[in-house]
DNA sequence: CGGCCGATCCACT
DNA sequence: GTGGATCGGCCGA
């Protein structure tokens, strides 16, 4: 079942990101489906939260997609090499957002391998936010997308996620410090970042 | 318009 | 453990 805009559009964004372990996120692009289970995510807490692009309601014309409602990619381009994929969430006019930062591979390893020139699956295979994008093919042109349907519109393109029948216990999830933020002072004690050590 | 820098990754030592 | 790659976004002038 693909989550609703309900989902989404929730309060709580660490407990939204917390929630999203165990979920399926899947891409078609140029009309090809890839999916892997979320094993990482990160929490940014918007315009109070010091890590985040949207601190001090900060308004450009890439962090304005943070501000959309729930359910919208936000995807931007990091160290001039990497695409990174977060989930917005929140209502409208309120910058919240989960950062995917790993991915167990599922459907489609061997296109996934193909995208990241691999000849197999190596230990830490679809592990780093970097990679999320690589292997699912997504590309930070995609920002704004609707995740809430299958297909978004934008030609053969599309970004989602699903409740899948992945089951993941509390005693399964790690929580730590948030990763690559350490200027952000106190906040980058906030315990935010979410990891499935299964 | 110029300069700085980043929610990173990987090869290499 | 470390440093280079690489470029759009952001800010100050």
């Amino acid at each position: 079942m693909v989550l609703s805009r309900e989902f989404y559009t929730r309060p709580d964004v660490v407990q939204i990101a917390r929630e999203l372990l165990g979920k399926q996120l899947c891409s078609i692009i140029r009309g090809k489906f890839t999916s892997g289970i979320i094993s990482e995510t990160e929490a940014y807490a918007g315009v109070t939260d010091r890590a985040s692009h949207a601190y001090g309601n900060r308004r450009t014309g890439r962090t304005e997609i943070m501000y959309k409602t729930g359910g919208t990619g936000y995807i931007y381009l990091c160290y001039g090499v990497h695409s990174l994929f977060n989930v917005v969430t929140n209502i409208e006019g309120i910058p919240h957002a989960v950062l995917i930062r790993g991915i167990i591979p599922g459907e489609g390893v061997p296109l996934m391998l193909q995208r990241t020139r691999k000849n197999n699956l190596t230990k830490n295979f679809g592990i780093g936010p970097g990679n999320v994008t690589k292997v699912l093919g997504i590309h930070f042109s995609m920002t704004g997308i609707d995740l809430t349907i299958k297909n978004a519109g934008t030609g053969n393109d599309a970004i989602w996620l699903e409740e899948k029948n992945y089951k993941v216990n509390d005693s399964e999830i790690l929580t730590t410090t948030r990763i690559g933020v350490q200027y952000s002072g106190e906040a980058a004690k906030f315990p935010y970042r979410f990891v499935l050590n299964k």
